[in-house]
DNA sequence: TCTGGGGTCCTAGGACCC
DNA sequence: TCTGGGGTCCTAGGACCC
């Protein structure tokens, strides 16, 4: 029996030392993963957080701080392969895994102590084992519920493990910033310390109420168990039968930002035949097509229709997203990035499409599952609507 | 040439129904 | 004829996470 039976095992500086792998040259350099032109830090190694950088970190200001910084362009599939690797690793400990990211995942391991030993020295052979076989540190909390976890998890890192008792649970929690919480981000923490509460003991000791007068119900509620260590202790393992997802999207922020509306209309296109490819893959439709539209001054607007049935047409969502994006009246405003996202997701099986008198639009859904063949077997660059060819 | 792309959940107002 | 109350759906925005 243990009474911190959840590990949150974190990845250290993953794209970066997965990338690191392969230059084995640079691990003494500030090296950033990341796009070029537009994007931000994806993951910074250790050397170059000494220089301030983080990732989110937009990738001109990393240069500015570091001119010399080396930048590697991200490789999915590698990363996504050592993932899979390191998910097989955590399963081999336990079935009660829950993938937060490619990079991180809660275990609980009340099922292995009898056979591995303390939940400590099941974070220690974890980390032994996915050094030697990957080649890279993670970091691992470890407690009673997942919050506590996932801090502890940030105070272990580098390399190393931080497990918090039930005991020790506010002697560790109450000196800590409220920023430091789970769910707590720059908004919230600074209404936060708008309000004389500065660290996680100021919110523990606020009444409840006073709590969700400032920030809600919801919100006041959660912060009060956040603040004591009382949050949710049960996992949904991400293996086997789970919830489909609830939304699929995609967005594109423009190399220049763009008045065109050709230009515009043409990357709706191709972000729609993106999301409806995807969806047809996974065997979901979905009713509620959001346009997502971000200005060059980076104010961000969403306009969305919801349908009568549910679709995974490409045209279907390429003819909602073209309209309310016509609505919005645009004349001569620069647009910095787009994009299409479908909610409302329901397994494709259980849409009965109410087949219309002479209907032509079937046609689109024969056309999308052709496409899907050919891209199967000639990849996503082989096949594309005529006007983004 | 500041600020990606993939998601989840919550809030709040109005419509509409009972 | 003077103001209810609950529930659900839809839309828009916002906070947060990795």
């Amino acid at each position: 029996m243990t009474d911190t039976p959840l590990l949150h095992v974190d990845m250290d500086a993953f794209y970066a030392s997965v990338a690191l792998r392969e230059r084995p040259d640079l691990v003494d350099q500030p090296v950033v993963v990341g796009g070029s032109g537009r994007g931000v830090v994806l993951a910074a190694n250790y050397v170059a957080r000494r220089y301030g950088i983080r990732s989110a970190l937009p990738m001109t200001r990393a240069r500015r701080l570091c001119p010399h910084v080396v930048v590697l362009a991200p490789d999915y599939d590698t990363f996504t392969s050592v993932s899979a690797s390191v998910m097989e690793t955590f399963r081999d400990v336990t079935p009660v895994v829950e993938a937060m990211s490619l990079d991180e995942a809660f275990l609980d391991v009340r099922g292995a102590t009898r056979r591995l030993g303390s939940p400590r020295e099941i974070a220690e052979r974890l980390r032994a084992t996915i050094h030697d076989e990957q080649g890279i540190t993670c970091s691992v909390g470890v407690a009673a519920s997942v919050s506590v976890a996932k801090v502890a998890s940030r105070r272990a890192k580098p390399d190393g493990v931080v497990v918090v008792s039930p005991a020790e649970v506010t002697s560790f929690l109450h000196p800590l910033d409220v920023g430091e919480l789970y769910g707590v981000g720059e908004k919230t923490q600074a209404l936060l310390h708008r309000f004389g509460l500065l660290t996680v003991g100021d919110v523990a000791h606020t009444p409840l109420q006073t709590l969700q007068r400032a920030l809600g119900d919801h919100l006041g509620r959660h912060l009060h168990h956040l603040a004591w260590g009382t949050d949710r202790s049960d996992l949904s393992p991400t293996a086997g039968p789970h919830e489909p997802e609830r939304s699929m999207g995609a967005d594109e922020t423009f190399a220049r930002d763009t008045d065109d509306r050709d230009v515009i209309v043409r990357e709706l296109l191709r972000l729609a035949a993106r999301v409806t490819g995807r969806m047809r893959a996974a065997g979901v439709a979905g009713r509620t097509i959001t346009l997502k539209v971000r200005f060059a001054d980076f104010t961000t607007i969403t306009r969305s229709r919801t349908m009568p049935e549910a679709t995974d047409v490409t045209v279907e969502v390429h003819r909602a997203v073209t309209h309310l994006y016509d609505a919005l009246g645009l004349q001569r405003v620069r647009v910095r990035l787009v994009g299409v996202r479908v909610e409302g997701l329901v397994l494709r099986a259980t849409v009965h499409h109410q087949l219309a008198l002479g209907e032509p639009e079937h046609g689109w859904a024969d056309a999308d599952r052709a496409v899907d063949r050919a891209t199967r077997r000639f990849g996503a660059k082989a096949v594309r609507p005529a006007s983004l060819v």
